[in-house]
DNA sequence: ACATTGACGCCCA
DNA sequence: GTGGGCGCCAATG
């Protein structure tokens, strides 16, 4: 039987490259949001980056931690998923400042 | 259609 | 190094 219609955003050809990129990004490393944008082809785009992972699903198996600023912070106010992103990583062995920063000549994903 | 809002980025003080 | 201002662009109200 067909199920009830759910208020589930449509994912677009582009939202597919953006995953799939991601998914790509290795353990212990990081990219920004610009980085992403660029490399799925939308340079500039790195405000849609952040939406689209703020409306990823709770239990997607993405590495969203993976994606900083390009100041090399992290956007995330602690209390709201900062410091998650925070542990995520180290314990994928990058190094995390205890206000949230990573060094990005050290820790940049180049594909 | 217009105004506001962002998990952003670059420039400059 | 840090913060404010402005630009950018899609999503919302």
């Amino acid at each position: 039987m067909a199920s009830q219609a759910q208020p589930q955003p449509v994912a677009t050809a582009s939202d597919i490259r953006l995953y799939t990129m991601l998914a790509s990004v290795p353990a212990g490393r990081v990219v920004t949001y610009g980085q992403l944008a660029e490399l799925v082809g939308f340079p500039r785009r790195a405000r849609w980056v952040g939406q689209i992972l703020r409306n990823l699903p709770d239990g997607s198996s993405l590495p969203w931690h993976r994606v900083i600023n390009a100041r090399g912070q992290i956007s995330l106010p602690p209390e709201d998923g900062g410091q998650r992103q925070a542990e995520l990583l180290r314990a994928e062995g990058v190094m995390v400042t205890p206000d949230g920063r990573v060094n990005l000549a050290d820790f940049r994903w180049r594909p």
